[in-house]
Parts: structure tokens; sequence; C-alpha cells
DNA sequence: TCCAAACCGTACTGTTCAGTTTGATTCTGC
DNA sequence: GCAGAATCAAACTGAACAGTACGGTTTGGA
């Protein structure tokens, strides 16, 4: 059954994939089964061989969704500079532009809204957003800021403040005014305005 | 009909009262409009009397909901002193420390997970809130910086940036921490934290 | 070529729920 | 008290939908 089983994985991934779009255009309770299985190219008998319910499918799909944006994530933190105030600048810059560029895609909000709205449902999922995905990008953010303060480059006792108010002054353009925006493009702040943002950051701790 | 108005906007507050528990605590879908009679102590048929749809109904509830937080907040702007760097500060850790226990309070989560979750089947509310709510917020602190500004106090020229920075900076232990964080207490940030941020704040712009 | 497993489409079941209907009961002003 | 309006409780209707049953069709290995 080795073959069966790398079928069934084609098949899982099929259905998810589907049920995907379903989900985030149109939420938990707006998605019907037949919607994600139409979506899906599959009957509904076959989306219940490999799910039990539609709750169960829901979680896989974030799951898998999360898991992504994680990896995603991870790149992010690579090599970057912070042993000078302009290479620093630079990073926090370039970061910042990715992450934003990145959280403001229609996928994302939605992703967002739907976590959100079932998080009181389905709490596993709310705790492994607020770890992985927003808690994530903090990390690398706040790794960047011990690494400039142990090179003697920034000034700053309060890391996690610190990092708060710089990833907290750039997201707000995304949550919680992009979140309900849902007519017209999000408001994304644009390279000149994250560049304002990141130096005067950079005036609070240098 | 004077008599007749006065107890229909009554029954109508008792209505709104009740579907505004059931509304904040399962959501639109989960909100049956039984269960909404029910806890509003008032049969279907008048429920249906006051309002055509449950979906009006929930307009009106959201819409009294944030006209109510609306008003909260215009109190907040009152008389505020940003004369000197200390009295700023002052106003700043004052301010912050009260939206911050508002904004930090169940009630104000779940309402906020209740607008996230239908802003796209209803925009205008999603609208509403940003412009008020979170707008609001920012019109006050836009306001303070402002007239710190021309009193020579801070030095900041991009101020509407500025003010996304505190806000921001503050308002990400609620949002997205706190709106997924279902069990247990919400983190907000203690005073001592509070100041904190504030003093890195000022750093910048002075 | 044959067989068995996987899959498909469709129709069905049972339930939930918004909104309506009915017919009785309680207020309110006069 | 007494009309007339407002309200109540409970049953009903029709639609939506999760999950299942069924009978036919494809697929892939021996």
């Amino acid at each position: 059954m080795a073959q069966g089983s790398a079928r069934s994985e084609a098949k899982r991934a099929q259905i998810r994939h589907g049920a995907t779009r379903v989900f985030l255009a149109e939420g938990f309770a707006g998605a019907t089964t037949d919607a994600i299985a139409k979506a899906a190219g599959v009957s509904k008998q076959t989306l219940y061989v490999y799910y039990r319910s539609k709750e169960q499918l829901m979680v896989d799909v974030l799951g898998s969704l999360l898991a992504r944006l994680n990896r995603d994530h991870a790149v992010l933190e690579g090599e970057r500079s912070v042993d000078s105030l302009p290479a620093l600048r630079a990073t926090l810059v370039e970061l910042a532009s990715e992450v934003l560029e990145a959280v403001s895609g229609s996928d994302y909000l939605a992703l967002a809204r739907v976590i959100i709205a079932d998080s009181p449902r389905v709490p596993e999922i709310g705790r492994l957003w607020a770890q992985t995905i927003t808690g994530g990008i903090r990390l690398v953010v706040a790794g960047l800021l011990e690494r400039a303060r142990e090179a003697g480059v920034v000034v700053v006792d309060d890391v996690e403040a610190a990092t708060r108010l710089l990833t907290g002054g750039l997201l707000t353009y995304v949550l919680p005014d992009g979140i309900v925006a849902v007519d017209g493009p999000v408001a994304a702040p644009d390279r000149e305005r994250v560049e304002r943002i990141v130096d005067m950051f950079l005036r609070a701790i240098t």
C-alpha cells in the first residue's frame, strides 16, 4: 500500500488546496462542503473519506497555512548586518518592507480574519497564530536589536518594549486598518514612510 | 402616539441590550434569534416587529456599541497639558493607560472579533470601526503631539508616523495578541511597561 | 483481460434555524 | 371596565446544509 499511501497524500493535498480557497474566501460558516468539494474537484464522498468532519478539515487547512507562513518567516531571519547604524537601518527597512508586503496580501488578511473569528471555537489555531506568526516576526526583530545592542550600535534596556514599538508601529497599517478595509486596497505604507518610521524608532534607541 | 413612541424606544433598547449580549458571546452566525429573544425577555414575534431581520438587528447593535465607545473616547480628549516634556509624558502615560484598560476588556475584544469576522458581509460596520474607534484614538494622540510640537516641546516632522508608532506599539498587546487569546486573561502591559514605552517614544521625538 | 479499490454524481436524511402564522393574554388610555 | 394596541408562547414553513447511501465509472496492478 506504499503507492496507495502516496496517492492518498496527493489527494489530501488536492482537497486541502481547494478547501483553502473556499475557507479564506467565505470563512468557516460560509463555506459549504459542496462548494469545497467542487473547488477541490473531488466528490463530497471522497472528501469525507479523507477528513472526518468539516471542522477537522479547517484545522488542517489553517495549520498548513500557518506552517508555510512560518517557513517563509524563518527565511527572513537570514544573514542580516547590524554592525553599524546605517547597516541596522538598512536591515530594518528591508525587513519591514518584506514583512509588510507579505502581510498586506489579501490571502494573509483573509487568513487573519478567519482565525480571529474562529479562535473562540478552535483555540489552538489562535494560539498557534500568536506564537508563530506575529510572535515569530517579533522574535526576528528582537534578535536583530539584541545583536545590535551587543555590537554597541544601539542603547536599549528593554528589548521587548522596543520590539513592540517598531513592529506595532508598522503593523498598525495592516491590523486593525487593513483587516476591516474590504473594499479598496489596503493602505500599506510606502517605502518612504517605512523609512521615516524606522528613522524615528532608531532615534529612540541611539 | 408620543407615549407609544416612547414605549417603543424602551422596548427597542431592551431588545438591543439582550441581542448585544448574545452577539458578543456567539458572533453573528452563532447567535440564534430564539436565543436573542430569550436573552432580551421578549417574544420572537415582538423582535420582528422592531427589526426587519437578524442582520438589521446586528447592524443596530454594533452601531450603538461603536457610538457609545466613541462618546467615551471623546471624553479622553478633555483638557490635557502638553506644555512641558514632563507634562506631555504624564499625559501620554495617563491616556495610554486609560485606552489600554478600556480596550483590553473582554467586551471590547468580543466586539472587535465580531466586527472583523463580519466586515466582509457588512462593510459599513468595518468602516465605522476604523474611522471612529481606532482612528479616533489616533486623532486624540495626533492632536496632543501637534500641540506639543507647536509649544516647542517636541520635534516631529511627521505627526502621522509618530502617532502610528506610539499607538501601534501600545495596541499590539491587544491586537493581535489579546484577540486570539481566548483562554486566560489578556496580557495587557502594566503601568511600568507603558511608561518605558512612552519614554522610549519620547526619546524619538525630542 | 480481469478484479478490486478508489472515485464520481446524485439523491437522500436529519437537523438547524430565520422568519411567519395563530390565537390567546396583558397592558393602556379613556 | 372596555376597546384597541402591544405582547406573548408555541407551533409551523421553507430553505440551507452537514453528513450518508447508493449505484455507476474509472484506474491500476497482476
